[in-house]
RNA sequence: GCGCCCGUAGCUCAGCCUGGAUAGAGCAACGGACUUCUAAUCCGUAGGUCGCAGGUUCGAAUCCUGCCGGGCGCGCCA
């Protein structure tokens, strides 16, 4: 166990608080020094040798001052830094960049490593209600992988949202009613009676699959009294839970269609669309004029000529109820690439109905797979589809996670099964996970030689000098920023090339430097707390990715 | 026809939202490094008309327009 220890030198450091600092000294410096008043933009710079945060604030003031980027940056500089900061040093044709200070990196190592726990979590915590919403399969048979990759996007999104200080609710929306529903009944019946040696035909438009057959017998066989329609919807679902709580894939809240069309909130929203005048009657059918809120949206059925709710309509009420009933501020809601025409009418209805801007729809598109170099084609037809199971049995959940979600979710994802399965280098989940195991590993050497938790919780990290140690403090530094970072523009991409890029800077270190070194007792101490630093590191943002990082490997 | 996404090194991809420093990784190729804490590692070499053409700008892989190529979607299905 870790003893919390009190941390008299230094305090914590906010890495955002930091770089507000830069935003507010180079905005007061602009002011007094050519009368403007302008909003700099700090960033990080595209490489560590460029220091910690740069500004290209010079280039945009060129034109007012009437000077050069590079004879502006310099007179910019010319004044007290920020707190925190220890060098402001002008660079290319007139950027300034900027180094935090040495002391605000030590001492935000040791606050790593006396409270790991809360290690890139944001303080304090926004006062905002965001639910997300996805996977939300059909109960009609076993998942695919494109249900797979929603379920590492979502919930990597989900935890980093929390991480980063949302109050989040994550939401399985449950379509247990309707069409396909009784579609799904009607064929489970049919394979029931044909394993009783009766003719039984399965519906048109009905699933044809294996699974209803295995189903089928278990469900004789187990002599269950239940109803078979029900018993079947049941199974689906459970084992549909029990897949995505093993994908590291937990939801909030699995929210019933089927109670849902009873609450009333269905009828409520369609007659306020009425009352707004949002509908119209055609063919029969009731439509939502869509097209007179947006032009590039075509209206839609709303209620159909046989009198029976269009999914569309449910879904909007379902969205509703999200706002109006739970209270979200914000609903991120991932949809498959074959959804994208509801996205638009989604929102659309949505700024009808009062709640513009809170709904934001996320297409997650398509995954192939590929073994051999080629394209593995899919048929639900000829029943060659791959399950969500079948791929984490056979790549295991750490990969498949780590290829769903090192991929920007609105580009197509190419599943190299050969190069996921692979345990050897070319695998880059394993190269991240193998750098926490050498720390533990490391860690685990040097207790054996006498060093203890205590001392490395006030070791005295001036001693570390080498380019290699503060890249890697720097690179930790950004952790926090990076998660706020994947929060902000909902890009989990971003925490893998991170923890990529962590891992890369460790491995160098430790190529380099030895770490427990009997003669050299301080600075042994000082690399103990800069390498545990790392391991909580890799260690945090794995599991915001829902990956694990093994002690061992 | 309309809509969405993609096009960056031989391959798989970052970078684009928010325009700026020599366009970055990994894999594959070639050459090196283990008596010392895990070689599932490291170092080096080579590899690019950023799909094409215009435009905006002091400055474009990044923003705008038009093309070309590839994927997907356009139901009173859900």
């Amino acid at each position: 166990m870790r003893k919390p220890i009190e941390i008299k030198k230094y305090s914590m450091m906010n890495i955002f608080k930091t770089n507000r600092t830069i935003v507010d000294w180079l905005a007061g410096r602009a002011a007094e020094l050519y009368d403007v008043d302008v909003v700099p933009d700090v960033f990080e710079p595209e490489s560590l040798d460029f220091g910690d945060w740069t500004t290209n604030l010079p280039f945009q003031l060129a034109r007012v001052a009437r000077k050069s980027p590079a004879d502006i940056a310099t007179e910019i500089v010319d004044a007290e830094l920020p707190k925190n900061i220890s060098s402001a040093e002008v660079a290319g044709a007139g950027y300034i960049n900027f180094r935090i200070s040495k002391d605000a990196l030590a001492g935000m190592v040791l606050s790593i490593i006396s409270e790991p726990d809360r290690w890139g979590f944001s303080s304090p915590e926004k006062n905002v209600k965001i639910q997300v919403e996805f996977v939300s399969a059909n109960p009609t048979g076993p998942m695919n992988i494109v249900s797979a990759r929603a379920a590492a996007v979502g919930s990597t999104i989900a935890n980093a949202l929390r991480t980063a200080g949302y109050d989040v609710s994550t939401e399985f929306y449950l379509n247990d009613a309707g069409n396909q529903i009784r579609l799904l009944g009607e064929s489970f019946l049919a394979r029931i009676e044909q394993l009783r040696g009766k003719s039984a035909e399965i519906p048109e438009g009905g699933y044809f699959g294996e699974y209803l057959l295995d189903y089928a017998r278990e469900y004789l066989s187990s002599g269950a009294s239940e109803n078979p329609q029900e018993w079947i919807l049941k199974k689906i679902t459970s084992e549909q839970k029990s897949v995505l709580k093993k994908f590291n894939t937990e939801f909030d809240v699995w929210f019933s269609e089927r109670e849902f069309r009873s609450s009333g909130k269905v009828e409520e929203v369609l007659s306020r669309l009425r009352d707004g005048e949002h509908t119209y009657i055609k063919d029969g059918a009731e439509w939502f004029a869509a097209s007179k809120i947006a032009d590039d949206v075509e209206d839609f059925v709303l209620v159909k000529s046989d009198g029976e709710w269009a999914y569309g309509l449910v879904d909007i009420a379902y969205h509703i109820n999200k706002f109006e009933e739970r209270g979200f501020d914000i609903v991120y809601t991932i949809l498959g690439p074959d959804h994208h025409g509801h996205r638009a009418r989604l929102e659309t209805a949505m700024k009808a109905l009062g709640h513009p801007d809170k709904l934001k729809v996320l297409i997650l598109q398509q995954v192939n797979l590929i073994e051999n170099g080629e394209k593995i084609k899919m048929s639900k037809r000829a029943g060659k589809i791959i399950t969500m199971t079948e791929l984490i049995d056979d790549v295991g959940v750490d990969a498949a996670r780590y290829f769903f979600l090192a991929r920007k979710m609105e580009a197509h994802l190419d599943f190299d099964l050969d190069l996921a399965r692979n345990t050897s280098d070319e695998n880059p989940v394993y190269y991240i996970q193998y750098a926490y195991a050498r720390i533990r590993s490391i860690i685990e050497f040097a207790q054996n030689k006498g060093f203890d938790v205590d001392e490395i919780v006030q070791a005295d990290l001036s001693l570390l000098q080498h380019p290699e140690e503060h890249f890697l403090i720097r690179k930790i530094y950004k952790y926090p920023y990076t998660i706020e970072k994947t929060a902000r523009n909902l890009q989990p991409h971003i925490i893998p090339f991170y923890l990529y890029d962590l891992a890369k800077l460790f491995h160098d270190f430790y190529t380099k430097h030895r770490v427990v070194d009997e003669n050299e007792k301080g600075l042994s101490v000082a690399r103990l707390a800069l390498i545990d630093a790392v391991a909580i590191t890799i260690k945090n943002g794995l599991k915001i990715c829902g990956i694990s990082a093994p002690d061992k490997m």
